[in-house]
DNA sequence: CTTCTCCTTTTTGCATACAATATGCGAAAT
DNA sequence: ATTTCGCATATTGTATGCAAAAAGGAGAAG
């Protein structure tokens, strides 16, 4: 029999992300997956209270997966659980949301100043492509794009910095974040502020210039908190924290 | 009758915290504080091999709220799951815990940093106790006592920064360490360096100089991270990422 | 001696039954 | 009118049985 090294010549360090594993679900984790989509898709808003039995129900699944899975989650801090009652979506406070980009912008801070001296050429080329890709959806006006984009090149130099805890703990946080879906306006200026903002990212990294990659990259977390913040005072503040006694409803019969 | 107010005289507002809620244990974070404490102490060592059954048979409880503390575990990345093939003790690599430092010390640089604006002076006399504690425990070559004052004055640094998500990534990370049980021996300089650091670190808060003392904390947790990692290379490197199929053992009937 | 195959044993994943706890509502008492 | 108590119901926590997957081992072929 071939070696695995022969089998998959050619692709074994170049692009070792072409070989994505077989699809090997377990049901648990499938159930998570779903329950991340039903929050970040707002169809769990934060604050709902999650019924085992209804959510079993409705996904077509026992309680034991189900219950695995809110593990899983509440150690992602999507949900929280309390002892006999149950769970129910994370809600963030406003100072929650302070706090969460302070973190951020540390973290993205960190990233910037590794992901300067580590990023290869390659790694500057495709950075510069997304960027190119982002500046046409803030051409087109296409929000959700300029956001999905955004995001993308943001994981990206976090995952340029090479360092895998400080992945994770972004990938958390970020987790966190994805339920209050504040990706609603953004007015032109700070969207053009933004966009410029992350041009000089690209050239700091491409300057290999870590400690203004760094400081770029805080000011820019900075401005999005400010933004995020502004736009929770304008909904009244009332919209993150949400509904008291919303929860999961069951069908009628 | 009688209402709360008085029932509970004088007890009402002043000093809340003096009515603790009754302990109220739920199987499963039990199960989960004692497999944490197996592996902190290292009964359970990295890279052992968590047999569901055994485990259950020796902590006399049922495979539901074993597998439900897996989850919350894993979740702190304490132990890592396998599907369908059961969980591990989680390793740290030399790589590995030099990203735990890099990243420990951006967490703590910004503690520094907001403890030295937020903390009050009575948080200042507070760590001032903590540091008079630890100097005690260093001139009696305490080495125990020194390593569990010390984490104490670091996580209150970290609390005194406000910031409930940096407290939470924080403790993650810690919590991930302590698996690994770093603290056999420590040089005689490197002891008195490290004193010395945290001597300075107390005059900075006390001065409410936030930069100083988030400078303060990167190099100390760098000094930290050489001295891990030069023990780690006395070893033989080889201690960390511990034994390929050490497992639970089942006791012989 | 190695390697492959098939089979047995072990171990994990899931479903369900049962137990413990919380919640809501009406009646009674203050 | 308000509070409290007791009970019925709903919801969560735990145990256990069964099925599926993985690991291990004996034997045959190379």
């Amino acid at each position: 029999m071939q070696t695995d090294s022969l089998a998959f010549a050619g692709a074994q360090d170049a692009m070792p992300t072409d070989l994505v594993a077989v699809e090997r679900r377990v049901l648990h984790e499938a159930v998570a997956d779903r329950l991340r989509e039903l929050i970040i898709e707002g169809v769990l808003v934060p604050g709902a209270h999650l019924n085992e039995r209804i959510l079993c129900e409705q996904l077509q699944v026992s309680r034991t997966p189900l219950r695995e899975a809110f593990r899983t989650l509440a150690g992602e801090g999507v949900i929280e659980l309390m002892p006999n009652r149950g769970a129910v979506v994370a809600t963030l406070s406003r100072d929650d949301l302070e706090h969460a980009f302070e973190l951020m912008a540390a973290l993205e801070g960190l990233a910037g100043e590794l992901a300067a001296t580590r990023a290869t050429t390659a790694d500057v080329r495709r950075i510069r492509s997304l960027q190119a890709e982002m500046t046409a959806a803030h051409s087109r006006r296409d929000l959700p794009a300029y956001y999905r984009i955004n995001r993308a090149i943001h994981s990206l130099i976090v995952g340029l910095a090479g360092n895998p805890m400080l992945t994770d703990s972004h990938a958390r946080l970020n987790a966190r974040l994805q339920a209050v879906r504040f990706r609603s306006n953004l007015n032109r200026e700070k969207w053009d502020a933004a966009l410029s903002e992350h041009g000089a990212m690209v050239k700091a990294l491409a300057a290999r210039d870590g400690p203004r990659l760094a400081a770029l990259l805080r000011t820019h977390l900075a401005g999005k908190r400010a933004t995020v913040l502004a736009q929770l005072d304008d909904a009244g503040g009332e919209r993150v924290r949400s509904p008291r006694r919303a929860s999961v409803q069951e069908h009628r019969p």
